[in-house]
DNA sequence: CTGAAAGCGCTTACAG
DNA sequence: CTGAAAGCGCTTACAG
């Protein structure tokens, strides 16, 4: 039971050619039919497996998928926001049901790239996923298209470069959820978000935003955004800042559910009440948005079928078929934090 | 650009044999200092990368791990218990940090485990994550074991087979959060969780809860514990029959953090408030816990050290090395949930 | 339907 | 310090 296995041992117990165990392995028509059950038979006794990396190296294409998840450099090193986290396990499942491995990587979005290009060999493709400042990013794109890599991305939109992308529509989901509390009755909005190019999933969500102000006459006031990134704290911060301007306000549109979370944190401290006082509405629906208090109203961004899409277009770009960019359209969760 | 470079491309352009492009590439001193910089950077122009399948194959070793999640069965299908992606995150990045690659891949507990020993093949050591019905998993441990596969395990040490394993300290965790509460002043406290021992961790916690009361002269009432497997659905509903039971109680100790969350939700709906009618206190840590109203009081699991650690154990035993079971110590986080 | 043989792209004794 | 050569364990034309 110790040494491993080859096929040539299978071959020697079953009394056919090598040739042939590979083939009743793989199913091959061209096999006999009790042949193939017994090789299989005594492959399935002996607990042999075919080694991946000989097959592999063989047909040139790996059964695995590679998902590259990068970050802001500025995250804490520890903790993965959560909704990535999610996009994670869906990804994972997704490729599984497509009878695929997943490789999992970090990436640090300051690091050389190259060093990952190596997961090329180990994978029919990649899928990037992360936020990051997009600059940055654009270039990499750049460098995986020159290198006829098989990829997908998670995000907005790419202009320019014929990238495939999966991403929500950000614009669509900020329109509707300042929508909702517009028709809750609040007239003041403050937007908590960075809206630089660096981060075009933030700067839609704030135009849209801007747009449900604009259709329903209500003013847009540039002291009312604070830039901030997807983590609680940065929110917290933000809204702190926002409460010492002094400017008064009775909703708060948070970039992210991470940021809207520290927002109401730092609301309620101040002692103000959710949603009587201030309306606060996030952006993701991730686990943790139903659990806070009041629960939080936001816009969902589906990332179980964010999983299935992305993994279902870079199969047909490995596959060799064209695959479009889709837009996933968001649906607002009504939850407590806007008033009932 | 388009076709793969192979070491015997870089070998022609840089003049030397292919042999000693494979020195160079992998900083074998036997090559010349001069020649090895040659070669690395006519390497880097042609953004040459090393075929891991090949090296693989030849090395007989993989530089990854595989990571099996594996789920009972009863859980939604498309959700991932949030303290288990977490363990994924932080394992994720141990393993980045130790230079190896992460293969991911789920199972359900049910299913024949054979197709994952292929991993084995892929992979150069397991790690086995998940909860599940313990009995099913123990036939596949001693599966392992007699496969000499190389893995390690989170969760409760395993009594009889040498099976290497990092987990918590459940008993003192289970104890530690109880003793927190009694001294809150509490009576009558319920458990929430499944006690039988397909749950070891469960059953381990619920111990320590039972230690805890002892130890302070107070009563262990079975018509206050209520079984519950580890969603937040489950924790509503074992709340509500708790309640329609009609014995009084004052604290709730919850098997996990999700199962307090529905818990939480059932006591509130019922009119009661937190902390001041019932205390409730969970178990994990889960990001979500901070965020609950009130703010959940909690055992910590440090899934950060518990990544490093399972990472860290499984290499030792794929160098050959020995390494040994691991329980580390719960910390209590204490929040709002229990009074202040 | 089956077998003998080539070859995927490396790594590493072996000989110099 | 370098090169020629064997071989890791498969898959798949090719020939029968």
């Amino acid at each position: 039971m110790k040494s491993k296995q080859t096929s040539f041992d299978i071959a020697y117990r079953a009394g056919v050619s090598q040739s042939t165990v590979s083939r009743a392995l793989r199913n091959s028509p061209l096999v006999n039919e009790e042949t193939r059950r017994r090789v299989q038979e005594i492959a399935a006794e002996l607990n042999y497996k075919v080694d991946k990396n000989a097959s592999s190296l063989r047909t040139q294409q790996s059964g695995t998928i590679a998902l590259l998840l990068f970050e802001d450099p500025t995250n804490d090193d520890s903790l993965i926001n959560p909704f990535f986290l999610s996009m994670l396990g869906s990804i994972t499942r997704a490729s599984a049901k497509k009878g695929y491995d997943l490789l999992v990587s970090f990436q640090q979005m300051s690091n050389d790239w190259h060093a990952d290009f190596e997961d090329t060999r180990k994978a029919d493709g990649i899928i990037l996923l992360g936020y990051g400042d997009y600059t940055d990013y654009e270039e990499k794109l750049v460098q995986l298209i020159k290198q006829e890599t098989h990829f997908v991305r998670w995000g907005a939109d790419v202009k320019g470069l014929s990238v495939v992308s999966v991403g929500c529509d950000n614009f669509h989901g900020g329109y509707q959820v300042t929508e909702h509390v517009i028709n809750k009755n609040r007239k003041n909005f403050a937007f908590l978000g960075g809206v630089t190019t660096g981060s075009p999933e933030f700067l839609d969500r704030y135009k849209g935003h801007c747009q449900a102000l604009k259709d329903n006459n209500l003013a847009v006031d540039s002291k009312l955004q604070i830039d901030a990134v997807s983590t609680d704290e940065s929110g917290y911060l933000a809204a702190k800042q926002l409460l010492e301007n002094g400017v008064t306000f009775d909703a708060i549109c948070a970039a992210s559910d991470l940021i809207a979370i520290g927002a109401m944190r730092a609301v309620q401290e101040a002692g103000y009440n959710i949603p009587k006082d201030i309306a606060v509405v996030g952006f993701d629906d991730i686990a943790t948005a139903s659990s806070t208090f009041p629960a939080m109203t936001t816009a969902k961004q589906d990332t179980v079928l964010a999983g299935e899409l992305l993994v279902d277009k870079l199969l047909q770009l490995v596959r060799g078929e064209e695959a479009q960019t889709q837009l996933m359209p968001t649906t607002l969760v009504v939850r407590k934090s806007c008033g009932s």
